[in-house]
DNA sequence: AGAATTAATTTTGTTTGTCAATTAAATGGC
DNA sequence: GCCATTTAATTGACAAACAAAATTAATTCT
């Protein structure tokens, strides 16, 4: 029960240093609440441990002070590297992050088909991390552990699929599977889950306790965030809000059901309905397809304009029932540069901020935050850090019992 | 900071108590992992404070044990006296409940009118509380708290209603305005999240610590327990069910918006798309209205069928999308005996459990909880005496700290 | 009656954290 | 350039909380 004391106010003053990025021990004492004695032996603790390290203080008020300079203490990059691996439709990507979230590298690499075996799965993913690990001069014992984002429904905590788009069975103890094939610890978990992760660590969510994440590719994901913490459910498919119904007997989705939210605003489900009203866009690239419907519907074609329209009112619906249930305080959209502009468009989220309960307080903050490709990697990865991060600090713990 | 350990050990201990009913110190000691020693010494303290006595113990083993018999605890509910007070549309329900959760009182009262002002609500509610304790031989002067519980949003933690269809006026700081009248201590919130509170400690989800409580009226509301604690979200309008939205441009809802949930299943709903069919049930009170039509529904009649199972698979639809968003162990249907069960019908829920995300484990548990009309008065007893602990608890370390 | 058994309490020691004093490292005034 | 002043970080003394072990208490079995 005391041990546990410990191991607390250690997370909350490495948490305090992430969130910080760089900070000085006297403000660590005040922020957390921890005493500045308690402050010193824990930093000691952490610097011994190499999780941290002094840095010269970037105090801009430094000018306007006399006395002892602080020194700041941020995350040691160098403590340790993980690699963050995205299976997404028929693409591999990768990105190499140190333990401060700094990208070192990174690679994308085609798959030969959409949905793969875990084993085969296991084995491309070795060979691909060490073309990413060649390209930046590193290898396997650098790493420290990978973690892994897939779509489906996955339980984190045992690393098991339940089902995924990407493979080809059911119930994988996938985080196994690849683990004995890299010889190194694997954390997996829901794509969307681990985008909340790196927006919590190292985006606009740093600054809330209580927000959600929405992500948009094929598919619709979202991840949750309340009190600081990850939800995920008691089976471990929760957040599955692409496949929260939106319409009673409505369009089919890739899940089997009907009236799926993702089934009325996936770009396959926007070109489905393209087709069915006689628009035809010929396109070398099923996936880019999407593309011309947009720029029809820009351009004042009405059959496109009223597909498009009607997604964006779909989603703002949905938006509107995720307030609704949660109140939080912020929601992030998620998505990837450009391709999902429509979904995000202003008069998407008025629509939502109209369609929710009305009180004389502010709704929600809603912002977009468009990365590329690899912010799958780096949720990934960041849940890896994350991980590695529980790993020493119980290393800590266990020095200081021996 | 060490502290604030101490009180995380009393609030443990006093809720393992709680949920165990009574149990013996040693028992204590091995739920919570708190040592014996520290478990001897928190419990005299609450001993002391006379928030626990000790019973004789109920060890159906005792026959096959020797040595010295285990002292059960137990809450002891003479400590304090509180009333559960729900404002219902032209009702005002009252509990009194002992600290032990027995309810040694209740009193029904009709409203003048289905929506008040917030003075008039209290002086109303002032004269109701009198009676009820005049019924037992009581005064104010034997009650520790009130607990208020109205339909609408509120902010729980202020007091402070932003809106409730039970108020003629909005932004109202409830809890401070009864205060005042009754001289009492008044905690506030909305009705569902009461209902939540109530199955927490003394329902089914007291075996859980993640579920949703679904109450039904004549809205549809919805209590949120993750991690054993009551999810209120941040701006206190979380957890609106009954106006989540499952219809673009769908029918018109109490509140304004068109397409809640509540606009499809609430009674008011099923009157209004009774009437428009063209059914006529000559009744003298509106309030009972529903029951004919349920009738004729369950009599073979075309029209009234199609009605209540359009109203069931609705209902259907917000529980599967619940059950995607949360993935919670448990369901609770909490409404009043009979009126709903076209709602809690097992072919309702078998719609909902198709609905959700299909993986290799078996869905949440559904059940019905039918309590009386005092399960409201009843939820809000119990967040009385929820605060009322927090209060003792805190004069225990006050005590200490001089 | 005494041994055995189980529960509860007390004693003792360790861990943790705070407070206050001290040391460290700078600036500013003279 | 030296010393007072200021601010940061560390150290030492002490108190609180908890756990392990010893002790006391209350019972049953033989």
């Amino acid at each position: 029960m005391a041990k546990e004391q410990r191991e607390r106010s250690r997370r909350t003053i490495l948490d305090a240093i992430r969130r910080a990025g760089r900070v000085a021990r006297i403000d660590l004492a005040r922020s957390t609440g921890i005493s500045q004695a308690t402050v010193t032996t824990i930093t000691a603790e952490l610097l011994h441990q190499g999780m941290i390290c002094e840095v010269a203080s970037a105090d801009d008020q430094r000018d306007a002070r006399r006395g002892r300079p602080r020194v700041d203490l941020a995350l040691r990059g160098a403590a340790h590297l993980v690699a963050g691996v995205k299976v997404a439709n028929r693409a591999l990507s990768i990105v190499l992050m140190d333990f401060a979230g700094k990208i070192v590298g990174e690679y994308t690499e085609r798959l030969p088909a959409s949905r793969l075996a875990a084993t085969g799965l296991a084995r491309t993913l070795k060979q691909a991390l060490e073309r990413t690990l060649d390209a930046s001069g590193l290898s396997f014992a650098d790493l420290s552990a990978v973690g892994l984002g897939m779509a489906g429904v996955v339980d984190a905590s045992r690393g098991f699929v339940y089902w995924s788009p990407s493979l080809t069975e059911r119930n994988q103890p996938i985080s196994a599977i690849v683990s004995a094939e890299l010889g190194l610890p694997v954390f997996t978990d829901n794509d969307a889950n681990l985008v909340a992760v790196a927006e919590m660590y190292f985006g606009p969510g740093a600054a809330y306790r209580d927000f959600i994440v929405v992500t948009i590719e094929a598919g619709v994901g979202m991840g949750i965030v309340l009190d600081g913490k990850l939800y995920r459910g008691t089976r471990g498919c929760g957040a599955e809000f692409g496949h929260t119904k939106v319409q009673l007997d409505g369009a089919k989705c890739r899940c089997g059901q009907r009236g799926c939210l993702e089934a009325y605003v996936a770009d396959y489900a926007l070109l489905r309905e393209a087709e069915s009203a006689g628009l035809v866009f010929p396109q070398a690239d099923a996936d880019k397809a999407i593309g011309p419907l947009l720029t029809a519907a820009r351009d004042g074609n009405a059959k496109a304009r009223h597909i498009v329209d009607h997604a964006g009112r779909i989603f703002a619906m949905g938006l509107a029932n995720l307030i609704n249930i949660f109140d939080p305080q912020l929601i992030i959209l998620a998505g990837e540069r450009m391709q999902f502009d429509h979904l995000f468009a202003e008069d998407v989220l008025a629509d939502a901020r109209r369609s929710i309960v009305q009180i004389d307080q502010p709704p929600p903050e809603i912002l977009s935050h468009k990365w590329g490709d690899l912010m799958w990697a780096g949720g990934a990865a960041t849940y890896a850090i994350d991980k590695v991060a529980d790993m020493s600090l119980r290393e800590i713990a266990a020095q200081n019992a021996a």
